[in-house]
DNA sequence: GTCGACATGTAAATTGTTACATGATTTA
DNA sequence: TAAATCATGTAACAATTTACATGTCGAC
């Protein structure tokens, strides 16, 4: 029973509120949630597989076709326990914004000790991999404009994130 | 004849140098390109896949059965043409990094000119979204804590991206 | 002479996308 | 009353991943 990202991001969303398929639809087309088509053949499916392995419940409105559906016990663990994944260095270099949804679905699921142990860690590796590329551009020569450029762009982006981090740090301590 | 994102990345990548199957491969471990898999069964038929569309030329290294793929003008082409599309604002909210790695491929094969108007509008493009972020935020106030952190990473990522922008329109401006 | 890196591929299963299809309700 | 939005779903297709499978070459 392996979860894909998306069945992640849905038990993530309706964690605290039970939303209809179309209003999870609406929230992949509105946001940036995962780079996910927020088409109703990908959303349904994926309903229908969280049903079938039982992290939600589908509660229709009497009456009507309309429903909406529910995270179950069974499903709050299964979220709980890809939010507590430890964080790999290939998570820093290829999934990043992954780790950004991961913690954004923290709110109420994990304590305290638990998120700041997350934002050390992210903290930590993003030193690791950031200072890595800035030796990895001092070392060759070879890049073309475009390509240097490119890279700035990456370690900048980290940089921020690295900030970010810092000072999520903080708010979540003296929250 | 519709490509996929991994299509054009190999084109890009096969643009000035042959390569063959693995040192794409390595490449894609190596780097954070696409956020695709290395594995095999990932490059492999995708190469294929260029090559039955006459994107890319198999050239076979005599005695063994070692190859490295050329790309050709017919490659040049598609990948030019894909280098070309005009940037949508879903570009900005869900494929930001496919705008860099676009960026990342246009070296030689796009004149300076367009260059310069690919990162205007992107910088355009960033800038009201950007503003549309920061007023979602202050029109909503019932984001949790990390609803809100996670949504301020996102604003400090694309203003990041922005000062990149322009720093980057300057380097190809004097180039 | 064995281990690791180089090197290429296939098959099955799963997943996600596109396009189709339908119907209720609200708003102009 | 027509259009837009709300709302749910399926089927065919294309793509990617995982796992399997094989073989060479150089270094230690």
């Amino acid at each position: 029973m392996k979860h894909t990202l998306l069945d992640y991001i849905i038990l993530g969303l309706v964690q605290y509120e039970a939303l209809s398929g179309y209003r999870i639809r609406k929230m992949f087309e509105e946001t940036a949630l995962g780079n996910f088509s927020s088409s109703p053949g990908t959303i349904y499916p994926a309903l229908k597989r969280l049903e079938k392995y039982e992290c939600v419940e589908k509660v229709l409105k009497p009456g009507t076709s309309n429903a909406h559906f529910h995270i179950t016990s069974k499903g709050v663990l299964v979220l709980k326990e890809w939010l507590s994944e430890p964080i790999e260095r290939e998570d820093i270099q290829k999934r990043i914004h992954v780790l950004l949804l991961r913690f954004s679905f923290m709110e109420t699921l994990i304590r305290k000790n638990q998120k700041i142990d997350f934002l050390i860690s992210f903290r930590d590796l993003l030193k690791i991999y950031i200072q890595e590329l800035q030796d990895f551009t001092q070392q060759t020569n070879d890049m073309q404009l475009h390509g240097k450029l490119a890279v700035q762009h990456g370690i900048d982006s980290y940089k921020t994130t690295l900030k970010w981090c810092k000072m999520a740090l903080l708010q979540i301590s003296k929250s």
